[in-house]
DNA sequence: ATATGTGCAAACTGTTTGCAGCCGC
DNA sequence: GCGGCTGCAAACAGTTTGCACATAT
């Protein structure tokens, strides 16, 4: 069961040295799930941090994504967002509240008859609409 | 039946006034179904429109994807993609050669489950990988 | 004559890059 | 002392906006 490791634990895994700024970034990002852009992680931190820069959050995302650390996640075409989990599942964006939630995807469902002898290396499914709090 | 339906029509369906350059852009994309960005389809129609300006473009996608005549296609963080087809179908984006092929998608399949009581307005799915073509 | 489409230029936004200074080992 | 991390400022790319001119009916 490897279930939830530390900041630490995943960066050194990924010979990623742990600067502070970047063990923040990755505490917040595995603390609350909410697939954030940039500007919310910095908005975040720079309160412990007063001299974050985004520069830093960009790069340490960067870095974290490269090692497959994170997920850039595209909901949205303004903003990206981020995303520690990497197994495969979907996003669903309420058109109302702005809220990304994820769901579960089945593995082998899709057409994908169509890509046989294609090397898929990534899968990107994303839904909008409104949610179930926002319809009532 | 309902097929191929003429520019002039498409646009006439949806209450569009068909200038001359909205006409153009139409006929491009439904005749290349390339998924062509802003960028390529100017490119394209400057040669017989010299004074075609990008604005005119945008403006034009805009309309059109308001009027649910294009989608805009999100396979690539950079420049958005445009498509006439407005069925349900998956991208796939090759990242050797950046082409983009369709794949069909299956209607119910994927864990939508989860979902259940959300209202789905729109659902995609891109993959990203090697195409066949480029694995040789 | 009026409403609407077009296109230039300038603004904007998210992201990237160059580079000087700083910190930890 | 050295490698490399940080963060400012400037560059960048795609897109949007403001506005004057052109165009069609």
């Amino acid at each position: 069961m490897t279930g939830q490791r530390s900041p630490e634990k995943l960066l050194a895994e990924h010979n990623i040295k742990p600067s502070y700024q970047r063990l923040k970034v990755m505490e917040y990002l595995s603390s609350r799930r909410n697939h954030p852009t940039v500007d919310e992680i910095h908005r975040a931190l720079v309160q412990d941090i007063p001299t974050l820069s985004k520069t830093t959050v960009y790069n340490t995302l960067t870095l974290f994504a490269r090692a497959n650390l994170v997920r850039r996640v595209i909901v949205d075409d303004s903003e990206a967002h981020y995303d520690v989990l990497t197994d495969c599942h979907g996003h669903f964006k309420c058109d109302s509240c702005g809220r990304i939630y994820d769901f579960p995807l089945g593995s082998d469902l899709l057409g994908e008859e169509g890509l046989a002898s294609f090397e898929i290396r990534e899968r990107n499914v994303y839904y909008r609409g409104i949610c179930s709090t926002c319809r009532d």
